[in-house]
DNA sequence: CGCCTCTTTGCCTCTGAGGCAAAATTCTTG
DNA sequence: CAAGAATTTTGCCTCAGAGGCAAAGAGGCG
């Protein structure tokens, strides 16, 4: 799925129906991992031994409260039931809602105090500007959308950021940033220091700003 | 069935409905913060705008295929959807099945290199002895249970292991075992030292040993 | 006000979730 | 090996509810 889309809609159908199939195979080894028979288990959640067996063989596809309720009966989640990649969750929020857990460390405002691992910078993006360079370096990178739109390229994924729209993601994501609005976008910008080698911090010119 | 059946098994009922309440509101969330018309989100995962409206609105709950597609239009998880707390894997590993890629971390054996940040023991936990004593500090576990039956009571979960059975865990969460056969218990055990301001290791003794 | 886009609601169909009881299979034990 | 207990699978039925369609609200805008 990491497969960007293709923009037609179903091309998930073999993806999803693997992701289904593997529920069926891991529902059992839960059970059998927690030594429970059919009967124990299904009277835990309040379903059929019958019906859990059918689900155990892929016959049938819980309901999602059904499906909850075998979550909390074998201790683990439904993204663990269904076997989902741990998803790092969207570095992209947007305007309005900036989580003030996250957000919230806005007191870097400006360049921060100079032994911290971290920095905030106020950004101009000009219009034509495209940093095609795409940056990878250990870090965490944060950034808020002022003015403009602006284009996000986190990985495969492109992200059009509006005023009040922000980002957080590990600098390690091959990254690159543009103005997608014609007049440029302005930005603040904040990230980790984490020492180049060199020692300088390479903030002065130009589209290699950050 | 959803109708928490012979009293005692459903206390979920109530949490359960919260998380598809917050369901519901997390996928308008996601729509919107993608600035999709609910025409477009629904051609994209293959619905009638009707449906997903009913869907955002908390009128319908979706079936699995469906949740999952929701999930990949959005670049999401369906543990995101479901706002699942990021639950940590299960720290319970049952024998023959034991990660590879965790438990392989083997070559600490026994009391590891000094320089290192962690170490190995063989415990013998005597039939009658109850570690009451409920542990926190920082760092990290793993124990592997070579003969008899274990009770692991991690954070407020008991777990039962069986020879050949294993168990990972932070040591922050509350944790503390026991023997569960008559015959008492033996262990392998490996830990993370975080140097103790001490110094010592308090190792020697009784049911303290971990 | 009329037109447009977007969202919600009424109504219908028909799949498939899920229970029950009987059959099949496996595990014990004499 | 046969009798019996425990566990899993299958046949069959019912009915809730998933999901589509088309028409009815709700805002914006000239």
């Amino acid at each position: 799925m990491t497969t960007s889309s293709t923009g037609t809609p179903a091309d998930g159908d073999q993806s999803d129906d693997q992701e289904v199939a593997g529920l069926a195979a891991r529902l059992r080894e839960h059970r059998l991992s927690s030594r429970l028979t059919l009967e124990v288990a299904a009277g835990r959640v309040g379903l059929s031994p019958a019906y859990l067996s059918r689900l155990e063989t892929g016959r049938r596809q819980p309901s999602l409260p059904v499906l909850l309720g075998l979550a909390r009966a074998y201790g683990t989640s439904v993204s663990g039931l269904l076997g989902e990649a741990m998803v790092e969750p969207d570095p992209v929020v947007r305007g309005g809602a900036i989580d003030p857990g996250r957000a919230g460390g806005w007191g870097y405002r400006r360049a921060g105090a100079p032994g911290r691992a971290m920095q905030a910078l106020r950004v101009q993006v000009p219009p034509g500007v495209q940093d095609s360079v795409v940056r990878v370096h250990p870090g965490e990178e944060w950034l808020y959308v002022l003015r403009g739109e602006l284009r996000v390229t986190l990985g495969d994924r492109v992200h059009l950021l509006a005023p009040g729209d922000s980002a957080h993601y590990d600098s390690l994501t091959p990254h690159c940033i543009a103005a997608e609005s014609g007049s440029g976008v302005e930005l603040l910008f904040v990230h980790t220091l984490l020492q180049s080698p060199g020692g300088e911090l390479c903030l002065g010119g130009g589209p290699a700003a950050h």
